[in-house]
Formats: C-alpha cells, structure tokens, sequence
DNA sequence: TGGCGCATGTAAAGAGTTACATGATTCC
DNA sequence: GGAATCATGTAACTCTTTACATGCGCCA
C-alpha cells in the first residue's frame, strides 16, 4: 500500500472559495499554492471524476455533452465534512529530498566548482521567487476584508522567512567555499600533473 | 514516464567514504543525511542490485551462499564516474508538497484551533531536531581533519538557519492568529445558537 | 528458550510524472 | 484562415511506500 492520495485536499480548499473547472484548478495551484504545492496535469481531471463519485463535488456547468466543454464544480456538504476531517489530522512531515542540498554534501566527488555553480544559480532562483512573491503579495493586498487574508499574511512570511534564509545561507557558504575549492584544484592540478609525469615515464 | 530514479546517488556517495552493507547504508541515510534526504526500506536493496549488474559496485564480502549473510559493497572507478556526472547535472528543484502550510492555508475550514495546535506540535518538533542536530554536530567536530568537514559544517548552518527561520515564523504566527481564532469561535458561537433557535421554530 | 537487534529481502498496490491527443474559442 | 489560448482528458511507466517473510547470533 501506498500513502494516501493528496490530491483531494488542494481541490476541495481551492472549492470552498468558490466553484472552479479543472483548468482553473491547475491555475490556480500553479499560480498561488505553487510556494507549497504542485499538482501534475495528469492527476487533477482523475481526482475531479473521483470527488464527484464520491459526492464530495458536484459538477454545476457543462454536462460533459459537447466534448471539451468547460466543467466547472462545487463543494458539497460532504465535501466540506471530509476537507474538515482531514486538516483535523495531524500533518505528515514531508520527508525531504532534496537534490540541492545532497550533491553540495558530495561536492567533493563531482568535477571542480560545479556545485559551486549549483550554488551561485540557486541563489539567483531564490531572489527571483522572492520578487515574484513581493509582487503576488502586493496584488493580494488589495483584498485586506477578505477573512482569509491573515492567514495568507503568515504564508507570505513564511516564504519569505525562508528564502532570506536560503540567501544568507548561499552567501556565508559561497564566501567559506569558494576559496577552499580553488586551493584543493590547484593542489589536484599539482597531483594530475605528477600522475602524468609518472605515467609517461 | 516518470522521473529517473534518485536513489542510486546517495548510496554511491555513502559507497565512496567506504564500503558498506545495505543495512548500514539505511542507517546511515536514516542517521545522517535524514535531514535532507530519505529513503525506504524496500529501495535500497533492489537498487544495490541494480547497481551492481550494471557494474557500478562490487560485492567485497559475504556470497550470498549462506542466506541472510552480511553483503559488503565498495563502489567501482565506473560507479564514481556516474555519480560524477550526476552531481555535475543541475539539481532538479524539490517542487514542494508541504501539508503543513497547506493546512495552514486552508485553516478556517477546519476545526476551530485545530490547524493552531499543528503549528504548536511543529514547533516543539523543529526544537528537538535542533537539539538532536546540535549533538550530532559535537559528534563531527571531533573530524575537524576530514576533508569533508568544511561541507558538513555548512550543512549544519543550513539546517540550523533554516529551523531558526521555522521557529520564528511559528512564534510570529501563533501571536497572530491566536487572539484572531478566539474572536472568530465566539462569533461562530453565537451565529450556531442563532441556527438553532430558528430551526426551533 | 525466548526475545531482541542485526540483516536481507519480496510483493502488492497505488501515487505521481511525463508526454501526448483532441477539440473549442478568440483574436488578428 | 491560422495561431494562440482555453480546456479536458488518456496512457505508459516507474518510483515509492508499506507490510510482510525469513533467519542468524547473542545474552539473560
């Protein structure tokens, strides 16, 4: 068995705000979750069919006559219900994996400075989601009477709590690494050219 | 198609400080790297395998005659090659999936204080995992010669500035949202008696 | 002799990714 | 008429999880 599907969740928090198609859905995610959560295109339009068998949704545009028509959906009671059970739950830590931070744990093993590259290029993606979310901020400002708008507050925060970090981290680590690396490549140069040497011999 | 497999990477970047077992590598993935990397039980050794007809690893104890014998691998000059050319590739990003924050977010269509109490339990767990990091770190110091030491240490801050930033936001956030809940149940509350006396009627 | 930790593995099932297919509508 | 965008959906594949099975050696 595997873990549970969560798919389920994001549509039908999304679905309490108000009722939505599919693509909307996958906007949606894409555009205001996507700090938090992703959802892959093959897995919204399954999960939708499998909410609405469930009556956890109920399709309220489109009956599916013409092909590609618009289907847009809402929450039911039981929806609702189920949505409120499963925050009720405790959370289950997502057990990281993150690439980023393993291959600067075998830096030592890949070519010279090529995590250091990593590095330098993550920074710059962090400062670019940190623009991207100042300027989402500013654009959710505007609904400051929405009931929600505290809690999207503390995500903002969040998120940018964290990618402060994450530059204070790529800066300090830059600065305590990038001359480490350069003397081991001269020393490792020194060492390529005695194998050499030797070699030719 | 799905993505290409991770779990190899890991292991031969165990395999080149030495040679190791599959028990010994779970402990190892479980005791070290667990702060930014996991891995089940049912993967390591299938990938072994794998890892093994394809050259990349050699068994250098135990020969699987005796049935549950220890088996010792050390990875190969063309297993270091790979890994290599691996940490070269930029790291794919770790799109998130977070229900933590996506309970947050969706906070007000759960249980009244239940999603605060979340963020309470987190905060006690990001706590031990800075104690539990803090002893591991004493433990390493002791290696100060290793040539690994200088990346170990900046893991070490990664992790520490990232929990300090985690902390901060949960004691932000409770501040926040405490007095906000409490005003809400009670507004809930009287709008529920409200419910009540009509449907009385 | 019975339990615990070391140790290696297998099977089933489902979750999730990727890539592609198809068609409607809008706008130039 | 054609390109871009809106929109729904399927298929293949594989990674990952979970739970279970097996068996050795130690030691109280």
């Amino acid at each position: 068995m595997a873990r549970t599907q969560s798919t389920q969740y994001p549509i039908l928090g999304l679905l309490c705000i108000k009722p939505l198609s599919g693509y909307d859905l996958r906007a949606e995610i894409e555009g205001t979750l996507n700090s938090f959560w992703r959802e892959s295109e093959g897995q919204i339009y399954p999960t939708l069919r499998m909410l609405e068998e469930t009556g956890q949704i109920v399709r309220i545009e489109g009956q599916r006559k013409q092909a590609r028509e618009r289907q847009v959906y809402a929450i039911t009671d039981l929806g609702r219900q189920r949505l409120r059970a499963w925050i009720a739950e405790e959370p289950r830590m997502q057990s990281p994996r993150n690439e980023f931070l393993l291959k600067v744990w075998m830096m030592r093993h890949g070519p010279e400075g090529a995590v250091l590259a990593h590095i330098r290029q993550h920074r710059q993606q962090v400062a670019i989601r940190m623009a991207a979310a100042a300027e989402l901020q500013t654009l959710v400002e505007r609904n400051r009477s929405f009931p929600d708008f505290p809690v999207w507050q503390t995500l903002f925060r969040y998120g940018a709590l964290m990618r402060e970090a994450e530059l204070a981290w790529c800066d300090e680590t830059l600065a305590a690494l990038e001359p480490l690396e350069r003397r081991e490549a001269k020393a490792a140069t020194c060492t390529r050219k005695g194998k050499k040497l030797i070699e030719q011999r």
